[in-house]
RNA sequence: CGGGGCGUAGCGCAGUUUGGUAGCGCGCACGGUUCGGGACCGUGAGGUCGAAGGUUCAAAUCCUUUCGCCCCGACCA
């Protein structure tokens, strides 16, 4: 592709919009358009990087032994009127009437579709296993679009769904694509991690998230730099210390004390520390409501060390509903006649006729003499233990972080950002039963298929490649998924130069190597800050200087220093280098 | 949905407090000089100031309503 010809509009001051690395790179580096918010267009070079990012997905795929369909964006509601989702979905659901009124909706997923696609025309246990895909577009109206492609309201996925005719089936069914994951993140140069996560709405019990590695990410994981466990802060466990608990003997009289203007964990500490008093002696009690499926509601105070945070899906979990959130100053008013702040879990000190379930991290178990609120206003007590002053239930209810034990090995974990760049599910029966999918199998017998669900966010995986790959000068494209693999320069108006970068173009294409030419009648200086920019791999320069000794200047985006290569072999070096030879 | 910010030329912004002929930089077009890290000089095109209503002799500016976008939080296969 010729430069002076290509849409390739790229922008030199930042898009006033954007903050990320990669949308403003991906918006100055004219590869994409904004239309509205989390809407956007794909313009020639981000539509090029799309395809090699699916072209990788569908080799893998496709040797995964999965085939490709493609199923409508336009769903009439009742697919998933079936499994309820018409409803559970909410506002994210981007809905909308025919003519005639009738209810119908963009697809956000496609499972009931898949399932129901599968149900009419498979009967037989002889038919599976399946496992279908698609890349096509998928609308969710986010509550808040962010970040350019990273979360958008129409975004381009490919989905993988597998029917299995038992547990053991689908597992393998989840193993292979697992393994073609982790061969389809390799091969699109990213830094990731395969984490254990929460499985979310779309119901299942296993599920893994491959999370990219980036600073900008908006999921917190955590790995042990010992074995290969790594999970989402969201269900990540450590290692509980073997802690003694508590003495009889050491523990000190519970005492009252007047603690006036210490809501905060902070100002607790602040009291208290002259008396020796630190922020992992203190114990913090959140009141929470859980929202019930009848509608009704409980509540549960849940107990961490001053020091640590609630897993709020953990105690969502130990709960048994979807979610939870915390009690409002109100509710916590009303049950336990006092401000939030100096909620406590003393028995004693609870007033007449409350109960309240109380669930505790395990670290709480072991505070000796710790402090905690009064359940009475602007009081707190001091020497509170647990076992004696109170009782909870102890499970992992603690976020983990940096530092803490690997709960398989007893390494060391580590925090970090990461973008979720694809999510597997076994999914089991729960779309096949609610929808009625089912086969006959080799015992005669009727049963639902067993599922599983395999994502990965291709539009979002652009965002992601750049992120982790960029500089203060643009994008640094890893060479399987740039728009192209070579620049050439050729720098000032020599003709000479011109035409020796034009035979250079023309060699490097017919040996199938993707060339773009900056033939435009720029100063240097632009050229090299576009070619930059816009981040292809390789750059081939050629000016007046190196045609006197017969040589082109090779430098690849990511290294600091160019090579000289004589003039007749430039062409073969580089379809070499783009080969990877 | 809560909090904050912003809509003025293709892009980035000033002008709004204190109403009075709409400006700057980049980009774009033309001419000239220049040519290895976003050159310089000259000329020029380009705006119903997000939209609607109101106040006023007069509104980008004041008032009301409304639409959109961004950031933080809540939320999120």
């Amino acid at each position: 592709m010729r430069f002076s010809q290509a849409f390739l509009p790229t922008v030199k001051e930042v898009p006033k919009d954007a903050v990320d690395a990669s949308h403003v790179l991906l918006l100055r580096g004219g590869y994409i358009r904004m239309i509205g918010a989390g809407i956007y267009e794909m313009l020639p070079l981000g539509q090029r990087v799309l395809k090699k990012i699916i072209a990788i997905l569908r080799e893998e795929l496709d040797a995964a032994g999965c085939q490709e369909v493609l199923m409508p964006a336009i769903l009439p509601a009742s697919y998933f009127q079936e499994t309820g989702r018409w409803d559970v979905y909410g506002d994210v659901l981007m809905r909308l009437k025919d003519r005639k009124g009738g209810d119908y909706h963009l697809a956000p997923t496609h499972e009931e579709i898949i399932t129901d696609m599968v149900r009419r025309d498979v009967r037989s246990y002889r038919q599976l296993p399946l496992n279908l895909f698609q890349i096509q577009m998928k609308y969710r109206d986010e509550p808040r679009p962010r970040a350019g492609l990273m979360r958008c309201r129409e975004f381009l996925m490919k989905d993988a769904y597998s029917f299995d005719v038992d547990d053991a089936a689908a597992r393998k069914s989840y193993a292979t694509m697992r393994s073609a994951y982790e061969r389809i993140f390799t091969r699109l140069g990213l830094d990731f991690r395969i984490v254990e996560a929460d499985s979310g709405q779309i119901g299942g019990d296993t599920s893994a998230e491959f999370q990219i590695l980036a600073q900008s990410g908006e999921d917190r994981i955590v790995a042990c730099d010992a074995c290969d466990y790594a999970a989402n802060v969201e269900v990540a466990e450590a290692r509980i210390p073997e802690a003694e608990p508590p003495k009889e003997a050491d523990m000190k009289p519970r005492e009252l004390v007047e603690t006036p203007g210490t809501k905060t964990i902070e100002q607790v500490v602040a009291f208290f520390e002259k008396e020796g008093f630190g922020v992992e002696d203190v114990i913090k009690s959140l009141v929470y409501v859980a929202p019930k499926a009848d509608g009704e509601s409980e509540m549960v105070m849940a107990l961490v060390r001053g020091d640590h945070e609630v897993n709020e899906v953990k105690l969502a979990r130990l709960m048994g509903v979807d979610e939870v959130h915390l009690a409002s100053d109100e509710d916590v008013g009303r049950l336990l006649r006092t401000k939030v702040g100096y909620v406590g879990p003393v028995k004693d000190a609870l007033p007449e006729g409350v109960s309240i379930r109380v669930v505790a991290d395990h670290a709480v178990g072991s505070i000796l003499n710790g402090v905690a609120g009064a359940t009475k206003t602007q009081y707190h007590f001091r020497h509170v233990n647990f076992g004696r002053d109170f009782d909870a239930e102890l499970h992992h209810l603690r976020q983990v972080g940096d530092g803490d034990e690997c709960p398989r090995c007893g390494g060391t974990l580590h925090a970090y950002r990461g973008i979720e760049g694809g999510h597997i599910f076994i999914l089991g029966t729960h779309y096949s039963s609610k929808m009625n999918a089912t086969f006959l199998d080799d015992d005669g017998e009727a049963k639902p298929f067993v599922m599983g669900c395999y994502g990965i966010g291709v539009t979002r995986l652009m965002a992601a490649a750049i992120e982790q790959h960029h500089d203060d000068d643009g994008i640094q494209w890893p060479l399987s998924i740039a728009p192209y693999q070579v620049i050439v320069l050729p720098l000032g108006n020599d003709e000479q130069v011109a035409a020796k970068a034009e035979a250079i173009y023309e060699g490097l294409k017919a040996k199938g190597v993707e060339v773009l030419l900056d033939d435009r009648a720029e100063r240097p200086g632009v050229k090299f800050k576009d070619a930059d920019l816009v981040g292809i791999p390789l750059r081939v320069t050629i000016g007046n200087r190196g045609l006197k000794n017969g040589v082109a200047e090779l430098k690849m985006r990511t290294g600091a220093d160019a090579e000289d290569v004589p003039m007749d072999e430039i062409v073969e070096v580089v379809a070499k280098r783009v080969r990877g030879e």
